[in-house]
DNA sequence: GATCATAGTCGTCTGCCTGACGATAAAAAG
DNA sequence: CTTTTTATCGTCAGGCAGACGACTATGATC
């Protein structure tokens, strides 16, 4: 008994993504230039329309392969690598969000090393990162500001990823395979904007059982001593949490 | 520039609700009988399609407030009175989770006090209050079990919830507009499931800063010493946490 | 090569918070 | 009046975090 197509009102559905990595001390998102109105020419959040066969992790996993490449990485899924933090955001669907028509976006959040250099996919729009805190700066001047609701949707982002490694070892996803203590605690200063104390930051997450494994080896990036290099142990939560400085 | 509409699929846009109470020391969900196919006669989440005209959470205050009379307090608005907590939970999308058509549910989230007794709203089916615990029993049986993905929805809602009531004032949405330091553990014991503490638990409610303000009065509900009356203050972070005793 | 700068790692101390639990207070039940 | 029930106040020990000193091991500089 398929419904009656009168009955309900139809609506577009679309995945937007929040890509998030560390660039050189500082919390970057991944936008594209956008080639056609509305908002022609201004940076917007990846994303496309969820196919009629996909569902909705599928279509977000789907559009991040084509714009960076990154192989997402689900919570459940195993095959390590250089997979990607994926993750369902929140959901986007003001009546006016979109001057075209009624869309609905189901936006992700994607936690990714550093590494990726942004490729542009199949189509030729341009990519690159972009600081946050660019892209959020009160100034809302048209050269930097989002188009649609995306600054909106990216704040979101930005807040959903500082407080879940708060409680997580999320942090990790932001790092390569094998990391220092160093490198991690530059990710939480990162994402959080704050100054962390190396000796309690290294006792914490060393204490932590399951939280870091070392790999035996180690390694010297900048001058200063070798530092023990480690991989990301098993647990997923942080018990008790690593607490963020308060302002 | 209108979309092209053999551009992208057509998507339905459903709201569904996970209303949440405590009734009788139990963590209860309000669930509504199905009057047609598919899944006849099956329990299944309260919810509606999207309207053309309105945004997400302004269809599932409408759906909550035809199901219960309920009035929805978004996080933002005033108007204290007796409004439930309603925040966006999740969003489910799988291709084959309406065997009808392509639908996306917008889970939303509520919690509420007590009091409302369930009443059935314009059309007549048949509302009521079930606890969780039967409804997200292991046994599989079609007499308790929901119509479409509504227990996985349904456990993802009470995994929210019990997780925010570590983190934030929100137990408190589960309690009437004065209510005993008593009452308030007895919604964390149902919501947890677990005993805590009375003298533990009132000492770190009382000492939290803007948690409680008493009001003044005191009351005596079933024997023992009265108790005095709180109301819930502007804090809405517990920071630290209240802790969620392990196993 | 001595010295300095840089980064990593180990310890110590103090204060705060929590869990365990004793004790008291004020009502209803018998 | 005694028991039961619930509320509230105190005490104490252990764990953890913030502040910070000390030591180690490398590259850079003179």
């Amino acid at each position: 008994m398929p419904y009656d197509p009168s009955a309900f009102p139809p609506f577009a559905v679309t995945v937007d993504l929040v890509v998030l990595t560390v660039r050189d001390h500082a919390l970057s998102a991944l936008v594209v230039r956008r080639g056609e109105p509305p908002y022609q020419g201004r940076w917007a959040l990846p994303g496309g329309f969820v196919r009629a066969d996909e569902g909705l992790a599928e279509a977000a996993a789907r559009e991040l392969a084509e714009e960076t490449g990154l192989r997402a990485q689900q919570p459940s899924g195993p095959g390590a690598g250089l997979g990607a933090h994926l993750e369902q955001l929140a959901t986007y669907g003001d009546p006016q969000r979109d001057p075209r028509m009624r869309v609905v976006s189901v936006a992700h959040l994607v936690l990714a090393p550093d590494l990726p250099a942004p490729r542009a996919g199949g189509d030729a729009r341009s990519v690159r990162w972009a600081h946050v805190g660019e892209l959020l700066g009160r100034t809302a001047d048209s050269a930097t500001s989002l188009a649609f609701d995306h600054a909106r949707i990216l704040a979101d982002g930005v807040e959903r990823a500082r407080s879940k490694i708060e409680y997580s070892s999320l942090a990790t996803a932001f790092c390569p395979p094998e990391f220092t203590v160093g490198e991690l605690r530059r990710v939480y200063e990162a994402v959080w904007g704050v100054a962390l104390d190396p000796r309690n930051f290294h006792r914490k997450v060393t204490g932590t059982p399951g939280f870091l494994v070392p790999t035996g080896g180690t390694t010297t990036r900048q001058g200063g001593r070798p530092a023990q290099l480690f991989r990301a142990g098993g647990a997923t939560v942080l018990n008790p949490p690593m607490l963020r400085p308060e302002v």
